[in-house]
DNA sequence: AGTTAGCACTCGAACTTGGTGAGTGCTAAT
DNA sequence: ATTAGCACTCACCAAGTTCGAGTGCTAACT
């Protein structure tokens, strides 16, 4: 059976009106909203073919139809025409990730909010992990009469700060050339590069202050622990609720609790990774409990190395063309402000 | 009408009843469950005059007495008894503040997560604003080739990074003497005390580095704006999905509204202020939309002045025992922290 | 041959009806 | 003062009913 031009616009008419009704779509809907030309007689006659297609499906018996999981794939895959991204939306997402570019923490968190806001749908962003693996800056600041503050850099300008106690500082001129020691000896180690050798290094750059070590050493661990793993984060959860799709408290409960498994998303965000934007309707998506979602995913890089994952999370009756600018907006702003920061790294080697 | 020793038995025994099974509690089941060597005809005739007390009432006709706010309320000031931590929930709990104690931001969403676990209820923590309005430490890093980091510590130890860029970095020890230089400047300002005087002060300090001036006012104003706002994290809202009086999603999309709105939080938060432990139960809570909730606030203090606000929003059928012991561990934990960072800030004076 | 009007049919949603059980209030006996 | 007994109420459930949106099929029309 061949797809004609007005099986296809058939076709279109139901996935868009379904998009905005989540109502299964009849014939006589389609006659009167969309003038086709044709009588719902011919649209009835049209629709039995694309059910037999598979593109769409009736829920129940004698009941209008709604788009197949297959149905969607061809309206993304051929259909859907891209949409332009409005100025005001434009100039949000840039004011988004200039508003704080100075660690990447903020700025993917900051993204995540904003995507959720444009789109209404439930984002999750992951980190960019690359170079973070290699301590880049470490220096010691004084804080006050008992307190040291250590601060931490690694690649990517992941910064972590960590107070550390003691008795009495040191005078201000000796916490700056420990500061410069403990960076001469660190730089560029990663975690596992700091052995016996090192420690002992350590231990002949703090002098008389060897009760540094321990806290130093620790917070290390936490700030390399933290930069090394993939960070997560969601924003936008509850708009879900707002759904017919999830009207009933179980299924939102349900896709709550997978969405809060962090490691699912990890692996949905790895496997996406090499795709420019990746789209998984309905039943595509391997992970279980998401089986009525879709998720579109798309990866910023820099240079040539992939660096992290955007994903956005709705209902299969979601506004595919919607989602796909907005992301691809937010891939661009945010691939900019990692170009900014890159070009330091580069030039510091 | 006197509220004799049975009566209180029953009304008891119907709130015990009541949170645990959220379902109106007819005289036969106490009868059953609660040996009280009275019959049901004798505990309905109890129930009666306890409802024209106001204590309990029907939600209709024939059906069982579900305890009113006004019950609750007798039971929270009178009838319920202190509970005692577990060996575990203390363990849990400081194990949870002595984490990461290093920087105030972390440790209240910690505190809130921790809560809201033991708890199966929601929590929101406020932070403490106080000593936060002036600078107490502002040092300069190099980050890289391009980029330097900016450090700034306020009061309580709230600290804030931002990443300078600019076209090549100073040698490391003019970083370092024109972060002293600064420091000096600014240490002990607060944001509307930094006026043009001061500003040529900083200008003198940075020498031939006068492209610094901007980001780092910018960056301070940044930073000074966010310690002086009322920080609120929240943490567990979707732990009231799990209670059947929201299985309705228009109650639960209402009240998670309701939760979205910080100031609306934050006032509440203020109004508790003062008291050590704060109990609203039901319409005794002055924000509309939260009038099925009950909400536990414990303020904790440093010395006199107190701090911030600790609360937990519940089912108005809540664990008030509970969540009071929980509340209470847990300021005594936090303020042991927050006096521990203060005996840091006096000696520095 | 393709299109359309018409009609019988289907099925979920919304409403009605009747039965059941948990609960009450009241009264009379203990 | 307490309790057993009884009539009564009302939410809840299941079965039956109606209604309407929608389909598929057929016959007539272009």
């Amino acid at each position: 059976m061949a797809l004609n031009d007005r099986k296809i616009q058939i076709l279109q008419a139901i996935i868009n009106d379904y998009i905005e009704t989540a109502e299964p779509v009849g014939s006589r809907t389609i006659a009167k909203k969309y003038n086709l030309g044709i009588s719902s007689a011919t649209i009835r006659n049209e629709m039995s073919d694309l059910e037999e297609m598979g593109l769409i499906l009736q829920p129940h018996a004698s009941s209008g139809r709604i788009p197949s999981d297959m149905g969607y794939r061809l309206y993304v895959d051929h259909l859907m025409q891209q949409k332009e991204l409005s100025p005001e939306e434009q100039k949000y997402l840039q004011s988004v990730v200039s508003r704080d570019i100075s660690q990447i923490d903020y700025l993917m968190e900051e993204s995540a909010k904003a995507l959720s806001l444009l789109t209404n749908y439930t984002t999750f962003v992951s980190e960019p992990v690359g170079q973070r693996t290699r301590i880049k800056q470490i220096r010691l600041l004084p804080l006050d009469s008992t307190s040291l503050l250590l601060v931490i850099a690694t690649g990517d300008n992941f910064i972590k700060n960590h107070v550390i106690k003691m008795d009495s500082v040191p005078s201000e001129e000796k916490i700056f050339y420990m500061g410069i020691s403990l960076n001469r000896v660190l730089q560029g180690c990663s975690l596992n590069e700091i052995d016996g050798a090192v420690i002992s290094r350590m231990q002949a750059e703090l002098m008389e202050y060897q009760e540094l070590l321990q806290p130093i050493l620790k917070a290390i661990e936490m700030t390399m622990r933290a930069a090394e793993k993939i960070q997560v984060h969601m924003s936008g959860t509850k708009n879900m609720l707002a759904f017919p799709e999830f009207a009933d408290i179980q299924k939102a409960k349900s896709l709550f609790q997978t969405l809060e498994e962090k490691d699912v998303l990890v692996t949905m965000l790895e496997e996406s990774k090499g795709n420019d934007i990746q789209i998984l309707i309905g039943s595509e998506n391997s992970v279980q409990g998401m089986k009525d979602c879709s998720v579109i995913t798309a990866t910023y890089k820099m240079g040539d190395n992939t660096r992290g994952t955007i994903g956005i999370v709705g209902p299969t009756r979601m506004d595919y063309s919607q989602v796909i600018s907005v992301l691809n907006g937010m891939v661009q702003n945010i691939e900019n402000v990692l170009r900014n920061l890159s070009d330091g790294n580069k030039k510091n080697t």
